[in-house]
DNA sequence: GGCCAGGTGGAAA
DNA sequence: TTTCCACATGGC
């Protein structure tokens, strides 16, 4: 292996970034550091110390814009509202950076994360990639994550058997919706959000969480802010605590007004803090964090 | 073995 | 409008 190429990245924190819930096929080296395909192309990604990372030569300009490394974090938490939880989850998630991944991917593998735990969005993602997609000569086992194209000519049975379950059918109906040109991801980069989520959630299995997390994670809307059952949770506690009748509407509306424009990195850091802790957490009353 | 997981879509109230 | 429910699979 050719020596890796240190590129500055301050903060930063790889590991909590890759294990974050926001992207499912990086694989840990026993030797330390990650392997993974930023698209088409295969990295090793090395952080041995505060502030910079080792990056396999050639990709450092790749790497740096695929890990978000021209985000200003310091602004970007400065911008979230005051509260102790959020300070707290700020200070856990230091240096975790929202990535910007490919529109396809990213869209394709929430859309089978549906009431999946992180741990099996991997598997199916990896099963995925190896049954459809393409080898990386000298890095197995990295795979591409199967176009639009291939993923439509599998069968439901095909997809099924990658563990998807009832979300093979909606995996296979948007593959087949986004080859035909039906929805065009790249055209969706010039809407403004709106319209972008209405768009997205045009196709089959997608709603407004797999859309969100879309926009966030693959289409910079850094203001867009996925609400799942963990946030949901979160939400509920910190910001109305023993209030009852509080609708997903309202907390959608909550959330759409009370973290400004960059509220989607105050999502993934409550949401990434808020499962860090004993799952006693989320039951305790805001007053005894 | 019951419970839950980064939800969605369609029916029923 | 809101509420309810089916939908597959896997780990603990």
């Amino acid at each position: 292996m050719t020596d890796l190429v240190p590129i500055p990245a301050l903060p930063f924190d790889l590991q909590q970034t890759l294990d974050s819930g926001q992207v499912f096929h990086w694989v840990a080296e026993e030797r330390g550091g990650y392997r993974g395909l930023i698209g088409e192309t295969p990295v090793r990604v090395v952080q041995r110390r505060e502030g910079e990372i080792l990056v396999t030569p050639g990709a450092e300009a790749l790497a740096g814009r695929y890990f978000a490394l021209d985000h200003d974090l310091e602004s970007i938490c400065a911008s979230f509202p005051e509260s102790p939880a959020m300070t707290e989850a700020v200070a856990f998630c230091r240096g975790v950076r929202i990535i910007r991944q490919p529109l396809w991917e990213c869209l394709a593998t929430f859309l089978t994360s549906s009431m999946k735990q992180v741990s099996h969005i991997r598997q199916m993602s990896q099963a995925l990639r190896q049954r459809f997609g393409e080898r990386v000569p000298g890095w197995e086992p990295l795979a591409l994550y199967p176009a639009p194209e291939r993923l439509a000519k599998a069968s439901e049975a095909e997809l099924r058997a990658c563990g998807l379950g009832f979300r093979a059918k909606n995996l296979l109906a948007t593959a087949r919706a986004v080859a035909e040109g039906v929805v065009d991801l790249e055209a969706i980069r010039a809407l403004d959000d709106a319209a972008a989520l209405a768009e997205l959630c045009r196709l089959p299995g997608v709603g407004p969480k797999i859309a969100n997390c879309t926009l966030l994670f693959a289409y910079e809307r850094l203001r867009a802010f996925p609400i799942d059952v963990w946030i949901e949770r979160v939400l509920r506690r910190l910001y109305f605590a023993r209030k009852r009748n509080v609708t997903p509407a309202r907390l959608r509306e909550f959330a759409a007004h009370s973290f400004g424009p960059y509220g989607g990195y105050a999502q993934q850091y409550l949401f990434h803090y808020a499962r860090s802790r004993p799952r006693s957490w989320l039951h305790e009353s805001p007053g005894e964090i």
